[in-house]
DNA sequence: TCCTGGCACTCTTCGCACCCGAGTGCCAGA
DNA sequence: TCTGGCACTCGGGTGCGAAGAGTGCCAGGA
């Protein structure tokens, strides 16, 4: 176990890394900060905080930059989530209280959040799996020919195309729009296929089978999870990252474009508060050196989607912990009035 | 007037600059380039041309590369738009042709775009104001809230919500609906305001506040232009830019973000065919050092949106504009069919 | 036992001088 | 009008030495 001390030392380590950029030594540190001793003890802490591998040099005889163990620690024991200021919460509930619809709001929550965090914000659109039910809508474009649209409660609209196997009949038509909204209307998406199971059996046998093509349509757009789209912003940001960074920041400009990449990740946050994942914690190689900072956000208490930023490891995690957190609790706000 | 052989080292210099990413000097032109003339001739002309102000050098004692002003005569009078390849052309139908709603064409579009031309794509969604009609949707979300959702014929969706002023009943919405259609579906968006201008009057005066809401929340959608969205892919090419490239990448990814800016820069187009803007004939200061090129395309004969890539002015413009012609073309085509 | 000051050692990072080569401009001659 | 030759320029690479930052270790003191 690190004695007391030394997890200041590696605190402090980690704020001056963040800050300046540059591998810190011994010496710098007891000059910025109040720790009491002299340079030559903490640099016996640094060598064993070394030996646990918490922090490395980069060649012999150059200060000491955090590991991903570090960073780690760090994180979990050593600082807090930063609360935003109460102005900082107002700018950011008038930000989003302008919001038209639903992509405004995900649109102004990207912007807001590489904003407030300096860094590239990664916002997904509000689950489908999750949400409820608010209206499905049945269309006649041609004989055989509908288009289903489907308005969830978060305000997100899906329309499919569905080819008849036989003529279908405008009665028929509003008949199964009656019936499909007085079943369905409301529910969770993952009640649905119960609840219109033995719908079919409610038609004559012509109109059956286009009866069944529509639900199954339904269904598909209900599960359809990799149709989750997700929104980018502040990958100027980028370039704020190092000095070797021609290196650095092209496979986070790969990974960022690969939608199935970012939503794993986002994914894999369990927790329901704020997770970051530092470094290699990440499982693509793209985004080892990055650490990605995400959080579930939902209009009710259940989260119905993840948004979160990806910057580098060497970012100041209590603020922007903070500020991811504030930017979902606010998203959510606004979710639920709409 | 320039002579013909004085072109002929101009289309040999972007030619080399663009494949080496190196000013090119007099002998290796010669080497490289059947001119039949030696490099002190050859070295003449750089001087008229660089008089002229076509090409410049970096710094005395380098070799020349092409100016925007060199690069516009290129492209005007020196090179044509290279035609893509008969296995080029079916990949890119085959590609496209998986798409399975609108979304995904665009999202297929910008992949396929940014592979082709390895640079920076962006796809305009098929704007609103050129469309027709195909259906208008009315939804009642409460006794006195209402959906409005407008389907148009590129198989785009908008919704908005309305507020009315008073309680509709079932049979107005009913009543209003139908109307409606039959009186815009298949219309052009400008022709809807003065075709639905007199709709209020045919309703009581107590549902009369209700319909003027619904309609001009109409009207606002459809001209609404700003709301236009586009869609960006493969700014991990922007890697390839330079080797001074922490400066030059940063305004592009800014300006990227930009909707707006981006919106006009595709905007200024207004050529049938293909259009290329070439450094600082950009507007916008931090695309300076790139070019744009952009072509319109659209289901029918006309344009309803744009398409095009960025990348550095030291770009394959033959190249570039024939592939961003030819996928124009397919999307297209695509759109068409659905 | 733990902290401290001192000291020798290791590397990296300039700054500087230097050379080399690519490329140019110009000129005289064919 | 083209060509070959020649002197000149300038950027990039290399080698060396000094400076500086930082470390590890050790012996002495609280």
């Amino acid at each position: 176990m690190l004695s007391e001390r030394r997890l200041q030392v590696l605190r402090a380590i980690v704020q001056d890394y963040v800050g300046t950029e540059e591998p810190v030594g011994s010496k710098a540190l007891t000059e910025r900060h109040k720790l009491g001793v002299s340079p030559a003890t903490v640099r016996n802490d640094m060598a064993a905080l070394e030996e646990e591998g918490y922090i490395a040099q980069p060649h012999t005889s150059a200060g000491r930059i955090p590991t991903d163990k570090g960073y780690r620690l760090f994180v979990d024991k050593l600082a807090g989530v930063k609360p935003m200021s109460p102005p900082e919460r107002r700018a950011i509930q008038n930000f989003l209280e302008g919001a038209v619809d639903l992509d405004d709001v995900v649109a102004r929550t990207v912007r807001l959040l590489a904003q407030l965090t300096r860094q590239v914000a990664v916002v997904q659109y509000p689950s489908l799996t999750r949400s409820t039910v608010r209206h499905v809508e049945l269309l006649s474009l041609a004989p055989a020919r509908l288009m289903l649209v489907l308005i969830t409660d978060t305000g997100r609209v899906e329309q499919r195309m569905v080819d008849c196997p036989a003529p279908f009949g405008e009665a028929s038509l509003a008949d199964l729009r009656a019936r499909l909204n007085s079943r369905v209307a409301g529910r969770r998406f993952t009640d649905v296929p119960s609840l219109v199971e033995d719908l079919p059996e409610a038609f004559e046998a012509e109109d059956r089978g286009t009866v069944s093509t529509v639900l199954s349509t339904l269904l598909e757009t209900l599960v359809e999870e990799n149709e989750e789209r997700l929104m980018i912003g502040g990958t100027a940001n980028l370039t704020r990252f190092g000095h070797d960074f021609p290196l650095t920041i092209r496979p986070v400009l790969e990974a960022l474009e690969e939608q199935v990449v970012l939503l794993k990740l986002l994914g894999e946050a369990k927790d329901p508060g704020v997770t970051v994942r530092i470094g290699h914690e990440n499982a693509h190689e793209g985004l080892n050196s990055t650490s990605v900072v995400s959080v579930g956000y939902g209009s009710g208490g259940e989260a119905v989607a993840k948004l979160g930023v990806v910057g580098p490891t060497r970012m100041d995690y209590p603020g922007t912990m903070g500020a991811v957190r504030a930017v979902a609790r606010y998203v959510g706000q606004i979710l639920a009035e709409s």
